[in-house]
RNA sequence: GGCCCAGUAGUUCAGUUGGUUAGAACGCCAGCCUGUCACGCUGGAGGUCGACGGUUCGAGCCCGUUCUGGGUCGCCA
């Protein structure tokens, strides 16, 4: 039977020498420094500690025991000779009388040497991601995710919301990504969809009382990854409130994020409580983003006025935007690859000129601004040494790509970021409504289930042609941190009478309420609270805090890109 | 599905205009070394240059196709 150990390999200090102690973990390293000496390090969760050996009997059993198998140490604690100071166990060594291996390492060779696991290719860290979570760097970020699970489970508690499961197997519902689907066996022919959020039963526990909701909820959607986005299911901080209105959202977050972010972020906070509200439409004015990055010290300028007549073809009749970057100091060969790196994302030209260090028009399109120069100086505030990025198109494309620009100026050019930081915002007032590129007509811009600011009455206004339905804004909000949108919520919309006029002003009616969400049209007509909630990203969030630009980095066991498990999966 | 990038030793990478036997570091194996802690020193083993086809006297390098991985757009109420 396995002996248990007397102390873990982060434990033992100077105030043990001269007790017999065991010891078990990973075989990490041995270093044999003659032929009667050599050092053993011995890793377990919580660290690592020191074994010496002195015989050539004990240098010949460690000899022979593969690096990263497990063993037991039992022996004396002793003052070391020459003591490491980086090291918590660094004062002491154990000197071994009995050792025993417990799971051998079958291999001399590791796919990857486990302290430089995270320079690995990531498929070989994904399919033995038991060895690459062995790394205490990969490690701690998934130690890092559990505090901070607990840490919002508990400020969630104090402030009186109660978590409440609820189900994974479950309908289908009609909006949204794609679902995934269980085949119901009791039921040939019909699924069960793995939920994409919890948003219907939320709202119910709203209309069947309960006051304050939380859960860490899994959300399963079929769609394609991304660098900060795990394919099939992730994780959010689900919340809804009764009787409460988007400041009372805003408080609760304000309250409970600022802490944590505080405690367990790898950076200060920047932005202090209440955070900063930026109308969605500012957000596009301003930063071509509706997540913008508030690290970057650049917002957009508009030149259409003084550029659109330039006599540059892409830029007749469009909305210019502009992006000025003062003492650019890079290459003509830095200014063509970020160039062509935002026409890829943004799917738009980007164009330039820079006002050099003598005050004259130079590069790119600048023999088109020269005829205009003194008004685009004084209309964009032009220094001598800096850059002008230029987008052209309708208004929002002109803004993206804008956008884009900034993003990428901000993470390539020193300077213009402080990247140690973390920068709240909250984008609100995001319309209603939109015109949907594919069918020309009236849309939901986000879910339809939003509370329209104005309610019924704008709704009627719109009906009776008296008010611009792309006008109307919602009660929807974001937020974002570091240009990361690690959260949507809204105050919800109770009103069945409300639902169906919002539902008809694209065309559809009651039938449509009722046939696409039966349980929440039902239910609102038995007397529902006001009622508003929000749901942070959980993953989104450990990244964040952790300092990792991938959201694999802080799962246990990722999938890869694909959605595949390339260690389960042979 | 589109676009971009990458694929060379167990691992991370270098490889010049297409030219002799494809290199380095770490790891591994052997030997030396009495206080190491990324121990050090000496030596050794280890390669279908992702795959297939083409151009060429000659291809890791050029061309085509394809596979794999990552990033991104679409998508993500």
């Amino acid at each position: 039977m396995f002996q248990s150990r007397t102390h873990n390999c982060n434990e033992l200090r100077l105030e043990n020498v001269g007790e017999k102690v065991k010891i078990v973990g990973w075989m990490e390293n041995v270093r044999e420094v003659s032929g009667s000496l050599s050092f053993v390090v011995v890793r377990d969760f919580y660290g690592t500690s020191q074994i010496v050996a002195e015989t050539e009997e004990t240098i010949k059993q460690f000899r022979d025991i593969t690096k990263e198998s497990t063993i037991s140490v039992e022996g004396t604690v002793r003052e070391r000779a020459s003591k490491n100071p980086n090291m918590p166990t660094g004062d002491i060594e154990i000197v071994p009388e009995k050792i025993q291996v417990l799971g051998r390492c079958r291999y001399n060779e590791l796919p990857f040497q486990i302290n430089h696991s995270r320079d690995a290719d990531e498929s070989t860290r994904l399919k033995y991601r038991y060895l690459d979570l062995r790394n205490p760097e990969v490690k701690n970020n998934i130690v890092l995710r559990c505090n901070v699970v607990s840490a919002l489970r508990s400020s969630m508690t104090e402030q009186g919301f109660l978590e409440v499961t609820t189900p994974i197997l479950t309908a289908s519902s009609p909006e949204g990504a794609r679902d995934y689907l269980v085949p119901a066996r009791n039921h040939p022919g019909k699924f069960y969809a793995l939920p994409q959020a919890p948003q219907q039963f939320k709202q119910l526990l709203m209309t069947a009382g309960f006051d304050r909701y939380f859960q860490i909820a899994p959300c399963f959607r079929d769609e394609d990854a991304r660098a900060d986005r795990s394919p099939g299911e992730f994780y959010q901080l689900d919340m809804e409130m009764a009787f409460a209105n988007q400041d009372d959202v805003f408080s609760v977050l304000e309250e409970v994020l600022p802490p944590i972010f505080a405690k367990y972020g790898a950076y200060n906070i920047a932005s202090s409580a209440p955070f900063t509200r930026i109308a969605y439409k500012d957000s596009m004015e301003r930063f071509g983003s509706d997540k913008p990055d508030l690290r970057i010290a650049l917002e957009l300028q508009d030149a259409t006025e003084v550029l659109a007549n330039c006599g540059f073809e892409p830029f007749a009749g469009n909305c210019v935007k502009a992006v000025v970057v003062p003492s650019f100091t890079q290459t003509r060969k830095f200014i063509d690859k970020l160039c062509a790196e935002v026409e890829v994302q943004a799917g738009n030209k980007v164009y330039w000129f820079r006002l050099d260090e003598n005050g004259e028009l130079v590069g790119g399109i600048s023999k088109f601004v020269t005829e205009h120069k003194d008004a685009v100086v004084a209309a964009l505030g032009l220094k001598p040494g800096c850059f002008v990025g230029l987008s052209a198109g309708k208004t929002l494309a002109a803004q993206k790509t804008a956008g884009v620009l900034r993003k990428m100026l901000g993470a390539s050019v020193d300077g213009l970021m402080n990247k140690e930081r973390y920068e709240f915002c909250w984008i609100v007032d995001f319309p209603m409504y939109e015109i949907g590129e594919e069918s020309g007509e009236l849309e939901f811009c986000h879910n339809p289930f939003s509370m329209p600011n104005g309610g019924l009455e704008i709704l009627n206004k719109v009906e009776a042609g008296e008010a611009d339905p792309l006008e109307i804004t919602a009660y929807q909000y974001d937020l974002v941190c570091n240009g990361i949108e690690l959260s949507s919520g809204a105050v919800r919309n109770h009103d069945p009478e409300i639902m169906i006029k919002a539902f008809e002003l694209v065309r559809m009616g009651e039938a449509d309420v009722k046939a696409k969400f039966p349980a929440m049209y039902n239910a609102f007509s038995y007397g529902a609270p006001p009622h508003a909630g929000i749901a942070p990203g959980v993953d989104r969030m450990v990244m964040l805090l952790a300092g990792e630009d991938c959201i694999r980095e802080i799962i246990p066991f990722p999938m890869n890109k694909n959605a595949q498990d390339l260690m389960m999966d042979a």
